[in-house]
Formats: structure tokens, sequence, C-alpha cells
DNA sequence: CCACTATATCCACGGCGTGGATTTAATCAA
DNA sequence: TTGATTAAATCCACGCCGTGGATATAGTGG
């Protein structure tokens, strides 16, 4: 599972120059793969110039020659992960486009969860990840809803995906099973709150059901976009 | 506008041990005050144990008294922010009380814009913050919202006002006057992305009101909401 | 008065991003 | 073919960073 193994690890004393023609370049792909590997591992504060570096048994400097510095390689890992939406062929129904446009978007935003920080909150300049936004567009637009309109209602659907995948990547790798512990804490931490609505609501607030969440969130961002879209052109 | 002046600064061969009963104590408060002044100069990323030791005239290793390391420190910024929101007293009526909500968490968010990023993105297991929360549990419950439909609501909303918000963050500090040239700019490179309804909505894409879209936002969950109400208990 | 604890500084270590110099190989112009 | 230019790599070095550990000073409780 090594990257392609240029010397064993640690890059120690390796040749000096430029590589010769059949020697193993180092490609900006490959310079990707191996951050997602150490986002992976330890997270995306584990990301340095360094230890990316150290994977692919390279200088640090190398690294350069491919990406525009540490910022560069984090953009550069964000459209990376964008740019491999693949939405579905639509079928000219809301209450599917929609959801399979925003399933779409989290499976790969969750694809490498400790990655997900970065695809859901860096702004890139670039053309990649637009592919959300065309389908988003396509599909509202094709409902009868005016340009502007689609904009703005796009603009809420995507944040209100945004702050839903955000909160679930936050969530930690807590898979739902023999949490209970963690639950039972958390329940007691607001009970212990005093404030009367939140003890109220500590069992279900302390109780996290990842994928209904998302469902939820989801099917209520539906079912605002088709009221506006009645009420709009249909009244 | 000194901290309290300990020394003039950069902390140049200060006094050893611990300061006597007078002297200026250094505090958890005065320490939050320092890193957001660190961070309305030069952002989050300028804040360093350092960084923010050099602003108090003080040294680094001091601040783990009053903070448990820079993650704490962080925290602490968060939770102070968080812990800032005044919300009004309700009136009863949702289509007032949830955008005045709304309002109040908007304003401490976007009070110190650099630091948005540390209120909207960071989970605190701490009891501060739990204000909007109690506001919205209440809002909810006495419209006649069941308890477990009010935190599954509340969820939704806390998520998209998020998603509002971060996006408004990072827009940076454009104030909406003489932008024309980057939005000249924008408008151009999403019309040379070759998508055909991003290219339609070009000019409306590449447009950003801040207060329109936060404006429109709220309302369209707020709307939401009302209608989920109706639908469930009234219907 | 003495032990203990709280608060401060100083020192030092290993890691970080990256500017700059150097080395080697490929590529292109004549 | 040959020489100049360019591309891609390593090495070196600088000034930051977070923080572990030692030390010094002052308050505090028995």
């Amino acid at each position: 599972m090594n990257r392609m193994t240029r010397s064993a690890d640690a890059n120690a004393g390796a040749r000096r120059g430029r590589p010769p023609k059949g020697a193993s370049q180092l490609s900006r792909d490959a310079i990707v793969d191996a951050t997602l590997e150490v986002i992976d591992t330890g997270g995306v504060t584990a990301v340095s110039m360094r230890s990316v570096a150290r994977v692919l048994g390279v200088d640090a400097k190398s690294l350069y020659n491919h990406v525009d510095g540490k910022d560069g390689l984090l953009d550069a890992v964000a459209e990376h992960l964008l740019g491999g939406v693949f939405i579905p062929p639509a079928t000219g129904d809301l209450r599917i486009d929609l959801p399979a446009i925003a399933d779409a978007f989290r499976d790969r935003a969750l694809l490498h969860p400790e990655a997900a920080p970065l695809v859901l909150t860096r702004q890139l300049a670039s053309i990649e990840g637009l592919a959300p936004v065309e389908a988003l567009l396509g599909a509202l637009r094709s409902a009868g809803c005016p340009t502007e309109e689609s904009v703005q209602l796009m603009r809420i659907l995507v944040a209100s995906l945004i702050g839903t995948l955000l909160r679930e990547a936050q969530a930690g790798p807590t898979l739902g099973i023999s949490d209970t512990g963690g639950i039972a804490a958390r329940q007691k931490t607001l009970e212990d709150s005093g404030l009367p609505h939140v003890i109220e609501a500590a069992p279900h607030l302390a109780r996290f059901d990842r994928d209904a969440e998302y469902e939820y969130a989801v099917q209520a961002a539906t079912a605002l976009v088709l009221d506006r879209i009645r009420a709009s052109h249909g009244g």
C-alpha cells in the first residue's frame, strides 16, 4: 500500500537533481493522494509539507513544484474531492432530484471524514466543484423557477446542506453503536444546564442519529423548495 | 488601547516569580481579549501562544496557568463570544421570535468577523452557548410543537443558520461598495465554466448581498417552521 | 515559621513553512 | 550536435511554533 516506493522511507541521501525520464515523477495527483492518506490517518492537523513528503519518500520542497504552498495543497485536496462528486441524471421530479444531488455531495464529502471540513468550508475560486451548483440550478429551473429565485433557493439549499454535513462530520466517528455511555454523559451535562427546555429535551438532544438527521434535513429542504415554487408560479 | 501595559513590550527581562498582590494579575478574560485583538488584526491564523503573550507583555507559558493550551485558548474565545449572545424576550409570535434569535446569534458571530469560523465550527462541550438552543426550543414548544420535533426543527434551523453565516463570514470584508471589479471578474469566471445554468445565472451568482441573503434565509427558515407546525398539530 | 501551592519567567527541543542555492536532466534553438 | 534555458529534485538555513521541564517568587494554610 506504499506510494510508488521511491526509496525505503524518510528519503535519506537521495539523488540530487531532476529525475531521469523513466523514473517515477512526482505528480499533483500523487501528492493529493498522499495528503489524503495523511488526513485519514491523523486528521487535517497532521498535514504538513514535511509529513506529506515523508509519505511520498521525497523532499518537502519538491512539493512546491506541483502545488502552491501548504494552502494550495489543501485547496488541491478540496478540489479533488469536490471534483469527484457524481450526480445521477435528472429525472425531472424535484422530490427525487434534490435528494439525489444532496446524497452525491454527502457521499463525496464524507468519503474521507477527516477531510470533510476542507470540502465544506474552503471557498475555492476554481471551476471545480461547480457541478452540484449546476445540477441544483438545472433542477430548479426545469421545475419552472425563475433564474434569480433559483439562485436564492440554491444558496439556501447549499447553506443548510453544509451546515448539516459539518455537524455530521464533527460528531466524530461515532457509529451509533454502544456509545450509550457517551450519550448518558451528554444527557447528564445537559440536565445540569439549568435551562428548562434544554432539560426537557435532554434525552433527544443527547442522542444523535447521523442518517436520520440528514434525511430529515434533506426532506425539509425539499419541502421548502416545493412550497416556494408552488406559491411563486402556481399561485 | 494597550492591555494593562505590564511593561513596554516584548517582555524583556521581566520579574521572575509570582507577581505581588497589587500588581496586575493575568486573567482568563484578559487573555481572551488579547486573543480577539490578535484575531481582529491578523485573523485566526495569527493566533499563537507567543503572539497573544506578546500583546499582553507576558511570557507565553504564563498563559498556560489560565487556559488549556492553544486549543483551549481558541475554545475560550468561542465560548466567550457564544456566551455573550443576547436574546430579547420572547413575544410568543414565531414570525418575530425566530428571526430575533437568529439576529442575536448573527450579531455576536459577526462582531469579530475573523473569529466567526471559531464560533460557527467549534463544537464546545461546555454549557456556554446553550442560550440560543434554549431560546429556540422555548419558541417552538410554546408554539405547540412537541418536544422531539422541536429538537429536529431546532437542529435544522441551527444548521442552515450556521451554513449561511459561514458563507457570509468567508465572503470577506466585502462591504458591497465599489467591488464591481471583483463582481465582473467573478461573473467572467462563471461564464467560462461551460455549464449552461451557471452561465445563465452568472450575473446573480457573481453578486452577493450579505444582508439580503441572510434575510432571505431566515425568512425561508421561519416559513418552513410555520408550515411544519401547521401541518403537524393543525392538520 | 514552614510547607505547599499558585503564578510567573527562562531554557530547550523537535517540528513547521518556506526562501535561496545547488544539482541534475530534459528540452529547445542554432 | 551543441549550447542555453528550463524543470524538477535535494540540501541548507532562518525564524517561527507548541509545549515539557526547571526555576524563582509570592501568597496561603497549618
